[in-house]
DNA sequence: TTGAAAGCGCTAACAA
DNA sequence: TTGTTAGCGCTTTCAA
């Protein structure tokens, strides 16, 4: 059997273009073998195309992905607005987004379940008796950034919010510095990158995490259950959300209908040690060793 | 256009296949940009599969690589017996090696110099006065532990060997258990995940590193310079060995003549907080203040 | 049921 | 130089 003949008559190639933002980032590489391996298992190989987060070459990829007859795309670097998703989409290229959404664009789309998540932490937070919680928010072009945000002004209400120009330790650590001088006791970073730049912020300012500042991050990424604290984050199930999105590409491929265009997976909140009660909270000690609370 | 029209009568798919063990292991993702990138601007595209270390999965892998008339294989998932490569290698498939090599075949390779990284990294132990030193070496299986290992023995004779069935955490925690349990002052570890494992078994038995022990990782993988404490380790050039990589498969398949067979590109021993003067040494103490040195 | 033939879109060889 | 044609290996259609 020769592939290349085959489809040439059935005009089918048996390929779809996976596009990625960035390989190195680690939430990308559990996504991409959920991605990968249910592909291969229905006889579809996968086409890698990396972007670098760069919006031309993100143009240029899907450009020579379709050249190739790809037979549907799944697309991990959307921006909010992307101008190539907006004509996948008009032109009725089979496709499937992940972890990023694009506005007015009804492709399908998987993620984790952020806003839950977000949402557990910033209750954690507050459950520990946090007042002055600062929010490191990623990245305005991204879909993540607005969907945590969003919640962050919803659970948070009298929150302090700094942007960061990427989701970076860089600009983690500036961002926080900034939250710092506003005097928060908490920051919650928008994922484990920015929070690895608040731990950064806070030892060159010589405060303690958690002892003085707590910090939380988003995404569980590997290690920083070893970082010193372990970092309190929200897990998300990557290899689902890969497993679930190659899945959604194969029925839309067999021309069914989805069950559900958009599909969240459920992200768990981590608690390990960077986050705790606030300094000079009676919430720091149990309440019987506690002597403010006996008198 | 059409490829497939194209690649029917010319014979040529425009299409490598790129053979991943774990794409989770945080080393593979900038190797995979390197080549991907590189095969990229040369009009081809990749084919991914991840072989999830199985023997199995890479046998089948390539054989759907092979059948959809891939140009070339870059692989980096070879067993030093890997019968498939051994067959590649026979059937004189254009494919390079990628870190794994692959004994008595001579297709083209491409790796860090692991060699002169864990030379570095041994004698690094000994000159901060170590004379104790134990090695957790990888699964036999590879390629890269039976470098590393050789050079290990030729530094360190007196040092204590121990083998871990994987590169994880929890096998790297019980082979430095027994390194300890004979005394030494000073783990070499096969890679970052075995010395991360190694900083378990430290804290299990409230040691300290590197005051009581030093530790000293391979690959510098992301996060382990913010460890506590942070992580000496040697760190190869990823991105660059996948560039050549996929540059060497590009001259093979342009059927020109390799310079050299093997390329291993240069690897740096970056020393941070985790490796120090074993204890009761004089080098502990610069020499001005020493006691021991005065009298 | 089995078999022959047309044609997918391109490129390379050949003819004009 | 430019234009025409055969055929890459398969699938699908249509005839036997």
């Amino acid at each position: 059997v020769h592939p290349t003949a085959r489809s040439l008559r059935t005009r089918r190639s048996g390929l779809v273009g996976v596009l990625v933002p960035d390989l190195t980032n680690p939430v990308l590489p559990p996504i991409v073998r959920g991605i990968e391996e249910t592909l291969w298992q229905a006889g579809l190989a996968c086409l890698l195309a990396d972007t670098d987060n760069d919006l031309d070459r993100e143009a240029s990829a899907v450009a020579e992905l379709q050249a190739r007859r790809c037979e549907g795309l799944i697309v991990a670097t959307a921006t909010r607005d992307s101008a190539t998703v907006h004509e996948l989409s008009r032109a009725g290229v089979a496709t499937v987004l992940v972890t990023r959404e694009v506005e007015g664009v009804d492709l399908p789309f998987v993620a984790g379940d952020d806003a839950a998540g977000v949402r557990a932490a910033a209750r954690h937070l507050r459950a520990l008796g946090h007042e002055r919680i600062g929010y490191i928010a990623g990245p305005s072009t991204l879909s993540t950034t607005a969907t945590r945000l969003a919640v962050v002004r919803e659970e948070l209400p009298g929150g302090v919010v700094r942007d960061a120009a990427a989701y970076g330790i860089a600009e983690g650590r500036d961002a926080a510095g900034a939250l710092l001088d506003a005097g928060v006791t908490a920051i919650l970073a928008g994922n484990d990158m920015l929070a690895v730049g608040a731990y950064e912020a806070l030892a060159a300012r010589g405060l303690r995490c958690p002892d003085d500042v707590s910090v939380a991050g988003h995404n569980d990424m590997p290690l920083v259950d070893k970082l010193a604290p372990p970092l309190t984050t929200v897990a998300i199930p990557q290899y689902e959300i890969g497993v679930e999105a190659a899945g959604m590409l194969l029925t839309r491929l067999a021309g069914a209908e989805l069950p559900a265009r958009r599909r969240l997976l459920p992200t768990t909140l981590i608690v390990r040690g960077s986050t705790a009660p606030p300094p000079h909270s009676s919430r720091r000690h149990p309440a019987g060793h506690s002597k403010s609370l006996r008198t």
